[in-house]
DNA sequence: GACAGTCTGTACCGATCGGTACAATCTCCG
DNA sequence: CGGAGATTGTACCGATCGGTACAGACTGTC
């Protein structure tokens, strides 16, 4: 009963990092029971749909951790400043300083993008809004307000692949301390 | 003789177009020989060393296109602004405006990293260089030149990551049209 | 027209894929 | 203790994976 609860939230975690680490695809079921130490009894014991499910759940995980601790935070605030600083440090926690992969972002390329093209487009969407209305309510026109969010969020994927593809997190921690001033510029 | 040269090249896109569409892993060699037409065994004939080879010589060939196409004019330039103008016009070309995904950014991302490491890092190192290089050549100090090489070449692929996931290719022509400003702006 | 080398289709290999079935076990509550 | 439901391990399924073997069909040369 709360049993079921609690396994399930430390299922989740455990699965995602599968997911990041070889894509939905390469997350074969034996990986995954080895990552989480259950066979394939309990796995569709608690995932009845599969990989598709397990997938879809940890997606939404992903999704609600964000909505949680950098949407609604950049919804409901009215100085920019702090708010972006907040933003690029809970960013910062969340990539691990550039040692983490965005699994969102890995979908995006990948072939099954096409099975979970809502949840992926919903992700950035709403990050962006959050993002861009924020800046459109600090004074800068919606354009520039939407150009600029853009730039964030693809700085932050690009970020993630240039640092893997040299292996060099560095270039993720350079990339988000350039992004305030660029966010925040007064010229637009 | 001719022939066999002849065939490679024009097989060596197709196979391209496979591991952009399905990544290395989700690359089957049903897909491979769907794309182009032939069976396992003229596949084997040519690529003795399977899915391996088949990806390394097309990694070969992106590589040398961006050789060609890209990093030798950046290194031949004095004038960062025409030869800047160059890459993207060259990169909005190679990447049809969006429209096209980044193989060696796919496989950085991917499981297969590894396997490709050396010609993955190698890929980015290079393109590092030669624009780096250019910029330090024009004035700009080093720390800054390596800086605005790296925003580069990461909002490149972090915008074909965006636009793919929220299926907008305008995301991506928009990225390229910041970029030259940002490379090129005297105030370091 | 015969030979050599290039190319191709097909049958086949063991391994592994995602998924199902189900009996055995565990856990909790009365 | 006993029974209900949650949880698990194992055997099994058909399909497909990457790769091999090889006989036959092309192709060009003498």
């Amino acid at each position: 009963m709360a049993r079921e609860v609690a396994d399930r939230t430390e299922l989740l975690p455990l699965l995602a990092e599968v997911f990041r680490a070889h894509g939905y695809e390469g997350a074969t079921l034996s990986l995954i029971g080895e990552a989480t130490g259950l066979g394939k009894g309990s796995l569709y014991h608690f995932f009845p749909g599969g990989k598709q499910q397990m997938a879809a759940e940890v997606l939404g995980e992903i999704d609600n951790w964000f909505e949680v601790n950098i949407f609604a935070p950049l919804r409901s605030s009215d100085d920019p400043a702090p708010a972006v600083a907040a933003m690029i440090a809970a960013v910062d926690g969340y990539f691990r300083s550039g040692h983490r992969v965005c699994l969102v972002g890995v979908i995006a390329l990948g072939a099954s993008r096409d099975m979970f093209a809502v949840q992926v487009h919903g992700y950035f969407k709403r990050w962006d809004d959050a993002l861009s209305r924020l800046l459109a309510r600090s004074g800068v026109n919606a354009r520039t307000a939407r150009q600029r969010s853009a730039d964030a969020l693809l700085t932050i994927q690009g970020a993630l692949v240039l640092a893997r593809a040299l292996d060099d997190p560095a270039i993720f921690r350079r990339a988000l301390a350039d992004l305030p001033p660029r966010l925040l510029a007064k010229a637009g």
